[in-house]
DNA sequence: GGATAATCCTAGTGATCGATACGAAACCCC
DNA sequence: GGGGTTTCGTATCGATCACTAGGATTATCC
């Protein structure tokens, strides 16, 4: 007979033998997250996290892995599933342009939220680095340029359909929606409002190419 | 007898008395300025300071008061003379739109300097902070908002003239400009060249008012 | 209930952080 | 040359860093 297999929707959700998780992992990953979301890794202690958290630094490890494993955890998190998640929301709108307006507004709108931290996880959590912490921000990098990647495929995609000139320059688009979002959120962090950053987001926009 | 003035224009400047300083105060200056500028500041420790700089922890806190002041120091180098000289460059532009792509274009090459770190100083160097250092990052904000207003100012100046049209949002010009600026930084860490940062810059630029 | 397995907490690891005490050395002034 | 002043290098400060050894505890498995 073979073991049932495991499956998240399968309600009994089988136990592993031992003894069990004194604390809700998820709430102790988002926790974490806000921490990050606020200080950035760097600057993110282990014994904050483990306050902030409410368990010990053993169970941190045992439960996480470590700090760096915690922090790539908590930015899937925050992207609501890692990069693949938001190049789907970016596949799914319905034109390059649409991505686009999309893209800086939710930014604009994460930025300022009322019970979140200024500015944005991804964009400012990791921008400056040590020499040991470079690797987890070529991570970080790295799922920046998949999104900016995904958005320039569309741009692309519109170019080809007619619905944007021929000439224009969907990496220079694709890279200037991706400033943008990158620089709301140091403004959102140096105390700019969800208005501005909204009109921030028109201005950006109103230089998109109009189909000839 | 009045006392010689210490003019910096006088050749011989009087020298203090007490032992000289044994190393160029510029030279070690501008070493910690590249550090600061490569790893931010919080990431950069006086022991690489120290070495990079050429000089024993005793020497670097005679010379320069602690990390924190050596840090701003380096900044104002790093804008060659503080808030002051970049304000002076937006004042003396002829428009508020020859001052922002004067400022954008500046940040793209500044970012992808082929013998200095990639991105900006001032974008990059403290987005995210510990709390101890929360009150040098506000210093480095301040300097930001200090720049972004006198560009706006410069906008409305444009608006006023006629050279913008009435409804066109000072605030949100300025801010798009400085939100790609601080972008361009972290785009240029992640690895983008000088040529797909001025095309950004022209992007940036496609939505710009036209007078009326 | 006994074996197994996982997590719990206490306490502490060596390394590195920013910053300094101390006495010798090097300069100006008189 | 002597007194005053400043910087020099050595050696190190207490605090904090990310991380873990070790043994008690609490669950499942058979």
């Amino acid at each position: 007979m073979e073991p049932q297999p495991r499956d998240a929707l399968s309600v009994p959700a089988r136990r592993r033998a031992g003894r069990p998780l004194s604390f809700d992992r998820e709430a102790a990953l988002d926790a974490a997250m806000h921490l990050f979301w606020r200080h950035g890794y760097e600057a993110t202690s282990v014994a904050e996290l483990t306050q902030a958290m409410g368990i010990t630094p053993p169970s941190l490890y045992g439960a996480f892995g470590d700090k760096r494993r915690l922090f790539l955890e908590a930015v899937d998190r925050y992207l609501g599933g890692g990069a693949a998640a938001i190049v789907q929301t970016i596949d799914e709108a319905a034109t390059g342009h649409e991505a686009a307006r999309a893209l800086l507004t939710a930014a604009a709108l994460g930025d300022t939220g009322e019970d979140t931290p200024p500015g944005c996880l991804l964009a400012s959590s990791l921008v400056s680095s040590s020499a040991v912490a470079a690797e987890i921000r070529e991570e970080l990098a790295e799922i920046r340029r998949r999104i900016e990647a995904a958005l320039r495929a569309r741009i692309e995609d519109d170019i080809q359909a007619g619905r944007a000139p021929r000439h224009c320059d969907a990496e220079a688009l694709a890279g200037h929606v991706f400033a943008v979002v990158q620089g709301m959120s140091t403004l959102a962090k140096d105390g700019a409002g969800r208005d501005k950053l909204l009109r921030i987001v028109d201005q950006a926009m109103a230089g998109w190419p109009r189909p000839a």
